[in-house]
DNA sequence: GGTAGACCTGGACGC
DNA sequence: GCGTCCAGGTCTACC
């Protein structure tokens, strides 16, 4: 039997608008129903597997209405409100966003400012890396087969979970590449206690670490490069550096109007964001959402199935 | 510190 | 339908 609950969300919050924020909201198991403006996905509670479905009937500012497919106990429903806050960064103050407004002010209107991501920073992590060298429908791909294959139920796979897979199999069954083993290695940096050299995930998520600390970290770890590094940065609420890949030197070219080597337009692009200071990133990305909703529409009217999987480079030129 | 080439997958293209 | 080329970020070896 379904469990309903309410989730409260700041005053400014908008369910379309600020789930379908970031390209995540398209990766498994996230999905977004454009028909009814309903974000699912399964989640990992303590009882187990969960589908949990949010609307937000009544409106921006209104809470979510949560609805699970499974009778989940009181302990299940705080653990699943949790999740939904962290991806729908529903904890992040208005006082924060207006402050982005403040510094730049093409948002204030719409009232973009927040930015999708997953619920555990281990997810944000595979995901980014199953974001490198490889086309967004590769990308969505990844991430399905990783849920269908390695999850249980089709939630994301757990640390655990993913260090005890073979690297063979993501390679074959989930299409990672010569990703495989470094996602291997990354859960299991994850899955080890802190105490004994694993990941504190705490010490990542604490506002008063230095992000130049953070930064150096991450770089340590398989698989993370600059690029890689500043976007976990960016889902870590730390916008300051940009991730910059082929996307920025896209929009650095046919939108700022730069030229030269690839390697100039980027440098080029990094000086153009660097006014935006600690919001630079949010200035970066909503600039090239509104371009993506240039040629695709709002992005509440995508789906992971069509929309999603035409992102290609050359289709977004 | 900078650079070249390998790493995989899947889409695009030519035949 | 098949073969070839290319895009995409990280890693390693080398200068």
């Amino acid at each position: 039997m379904p469990s309903r609950f309410f989730i409260l969300v700041p005053a400014d919050f908008s369910l379309p608008r600020d789930a379908c924020s970031y390209g995540y909201f398209l990766l498994a198991p996230n999905h977004w129903q454009p028909r009814d403006q309903s974000f699912s996905r399964v989640v990992n509670l303590q009882g187990g597997p969960a589908k949990v479905t949010v609307v937000q009937p009544d409106g921006p500012g209104k809470p979510l209405k949560a609805t699970s497919d499974r009778t989940i106990s009181k302990p299940e429903r705080l653990q699943a409100i949790a999740m939904f806050t962290r991806m729908l960064r529903l904890d992040e103050p208005s006082e924060t966003i207006a402050d982005f407004h403040r510094v730049d002010r093409r948002w204030k209107k719409a009232g973009a400012g927040r930015l999708c991501r997953s619920p555990s920073f281990f997810e944000d992590v595979i995901k980014t890396v199953t974001s490198c060298n490889v086309a967004w429908p590769s990308t969505i791909r990844m991430n399905e087969r990783l849920c269908n294959v390695v999850g249980l139920a089709g939630a994301f796979p757990t640390p655990q979970r993913l260090a005890r897979t073979r690297a063979n199999t993501l390679r074959a069954r989930c299409s990672v590449g010569y990703r495989d083993q470094r996602i291997v290695d990354l859960a299991k940096l994850f899955a080890t206690p802190v105490n004994r050299g694993g990941v504190d995930v705490a010490w990542f998520e604490d506002p008063s670490t230095l992000d130049d600390a953070i930064h150096e970290k991450l770089l340590g770890w398989p698989g993370i490069g600059p690029y890689a590094a500043a976007n976990i940065m960016q889902l870590l609420g730390r916008y300051a550096r940009l991730p910059l890949d082929s996307e920025s030197v896209r929009h650095g070219k046919t939108l700022l109007g730069f030229k030269g080597s690839d390697a100039q337009i980027m440098k080029q692009v990094k000086a153009h964001f660097e006014p935006f200071g600690a919001h630079a990133f949010r200035s970066y990305w909503f600039e090239i959402l509104k371009h993506y909703q240039s040629l695709k529409g709002s992005s509440h009217t995508w789906d992971r199935a069509t929309t999603g999987k035409s992102f290609t480079a050359a289709k977004m030129k």
